[in-house]
DNA sequence: ACAGGTTATGTAAAGGTTTACAGAGCATGG
DNA sequence: CCATGCTCTGTAAACCTTTACATAACCTGT
């Protein structure tokens, strides 16, 4: 029955008394073939457990059904909820999941590129602004592809990601109602656009209030726990102190509430924190965190219809979508303390 | 330069005025082919953008240079360090790598299933103590095949694991020291062939200090933060309780802290708590986590290497490698208080 | 000059599919 | 009885490689 070298089609012709057409046709296209023919296949099937070689298969079809998603970082809490999200929506198409991993290297990038250059994928979800297949970039034949987070910097591919701008101006606006006026971002980066976005939230919330320039204090950081706890270091070494943190997003934020701690301030009572993306341990922080939420699983969903529109259309309904992110209200944020308001 | 449809070995070998047979000689076997041709085929391949077709290839020869990591839950924390060790490894002897989630679905592994089964990838890492491929598992033609954690229940697969006894003795024994005789075990479970072995160190442990069966409690748990936590409230029902709290991973042990702390108790100064894995987060716990660290990066570069052993000699050195897990002390155990010692 | 050996290249088959095309069998309608 | 069309099946080419085998060119030593 198992037999050390899987079957192929021959065996199964071979035993159905039919050629390989016949075959093939029974399985890919039923209705083109007789009844009582297509019975004798099944069984020729069941008998030598044959599947067909998907291999050999995309070889000939120049395509094939599974689907590349490429990211720079699978430990990051917010990926595996939107993988969820993106393979329940391709298995109901009829479509697999492959991840690739890049760890941020443009070498892995180029062993992805020749997966895709083989057709060995369909599509491409890429979890990167940029294209991970350095220089080769380019001239790079790339399969139907869709962005997740934020645009791919080489153009032409839709994306869907969260409001950024949205989500930054609930936080601020909580903060601002709270009755902070003097409220620090922690985490401005160049590199990441999202990350650029939640800070002009951040701007724009702070001009609506009125509040000036010389009240805010914009932190570099890079995303990281550790980038947070850093900032909070460099801030006290300045001479005035905000009563507020607004981070970039979680990992910002309890690194944030971690440098706080280890000072010996309480929070909220001492200094409110806000972060984002609600990852799955914000939660379980203490304080618990006042977060924006991403919908993650959403996010993963619609990337991946967007990308089976691309693969039967050609074209997508729409280039961009950007999904409504929600303030998580918890335990992280309070009133600034009377003495420094 | 880049067309629709990209180069094939024929563009090139016409362009450098060979045959195909040269042009595929030129790349994998260049010492068989003279330099002056060799000059000509690789200008070709410049000019044309060639890269060869791993499906084409992988065809031919019935075997990929692609490896399949197969796991059950990507998110868990313990995973991604595990596959960059992984990663290193094969990359450095020209492996790539793929990852297949399977939510722990059989349908899901039945794709990966057949993705093995078309030669798509020579190898198979397996992160599940089942292989996940539902009834088609018996009859099922693996390639080459390495477990991660714990044994495949089907047999013959070798393994890479942590010594999960010797790592809970260290656990128990510090508890012990501190001063522990009343000490629980949360998480006990018959599914997970790791969790059961804790248990035996928990036992062992006891055991060996001559502590009494009347003074140890197990408490049921599947490992999730929140089974941790409800662990704890179940335990308040009851009319002893333990000083000290010997948790089965650090999740479990981050929902026995968030129970102890929602009832109002400081840890370590009324409970303590250990826990196994050291994920990233077990450091940023208040109080941190004292925990047994897995080391996750050579369990991932062990698994790689038994396996690439199997793909070429066909037979592995050993059959089980068990690592050495280490105590990370923290601030999550103390002597238990005066009052209930 | 030639047998024998070495080196470099080409020809063609094979790997497992899908599908255009052609052919066979049969029924229908005149 | 024949032309027509329909349904079902088979033949063979194509997808892109790799490689066994054959061939050709050259060199070596006699």
């Amino acid at each position: 029955m198992s037999n050390s070298t899987p079957a192929t089609i021959e065996d199964v012709a071979r035993i159905a008394n039919v050629s390989i057409a016949t075959v093939s046709r029974a399985i890919h296209m039923p209705e083109k073939v007789a009844n009582s023919t297509r019975l004798k296949v099944n069984q020729a099937i069941a008998i030598t457990g044959y599947t067909t070689n998907a291999m050999a298969r995309s070889l000939r079809l120049g395509r094939s059904n599974m689907i590349l998603v490429v990211a720079p970082d699978i430990g990051d809490p917010n990926f595996s909820n939107i993988l969820i999200g993106l393979e329940n929506e391709a298995r109901s198409h009829g479509y697999g999941i492959l991840i690739g991993h890049t760890q941020n290297d443009a070498q892995r990038g180029l062993e992805y590129l020749k997966f895709l250059n083989s057709n060995q994928a369909a599509g491409l979800i890429l979890f990167t602004g940029i294209l991970p297949f350095g220089h080769q970039t380019m001239t790079a034949r790339l399969p139907p592809s869709v962005g997740v987070f934020e645009p791919v910097f080489n153009g032409g591919i839709p994306y869907v990601g969260v409001d950024d701008i949205a989500g930054a101006r609930k936080a601020i606006d909580l903060l601002i109602t709270e009755g902070h006026r003097k409220i620090a971002f922690v985490g401005d980066s160049r590199t990441r656009l999202a990350y650029s976005r939640r800070r002009m939230g951040y701007e724009a919330g702070l001009d609506a209030a009125g509040i000036g320039q010389d009240l805010r204090i914009v932190l570099e950081g890079d995303g990281t726990i550790e980038s947070g706890r850093l900032a909070v270091e460099q801030l006290f070494m300045r001479d005035t102190l905000p009563t507020a943190f607004m981070c970039v997003n979680d990992q910002t934020a309890i690194g944030v509430m971690i440098g706080l701690k280890a000072r010996g301030y309480d929070i909220p009572e001492d200094f409110s924190v806000t972060g984002f993306d609600d990852v799955p341990q914000a939660v379980f922080m203490t304080p618990s965190l006042t977060t924006i939420r991403q919908p993650r699983t959403a996010i993963g969903k619609h990337a991946m219809a967007l990308l089976l529109e691309l693969l039967s259309d050609g074209e997508p309904a729409e280039t961009e979508i950007l999904l409504r992110p929600d303030l998580i209200v918890r335990n992280s944020v309070g009133a600034p303390p009377r003495s420094r308001r």
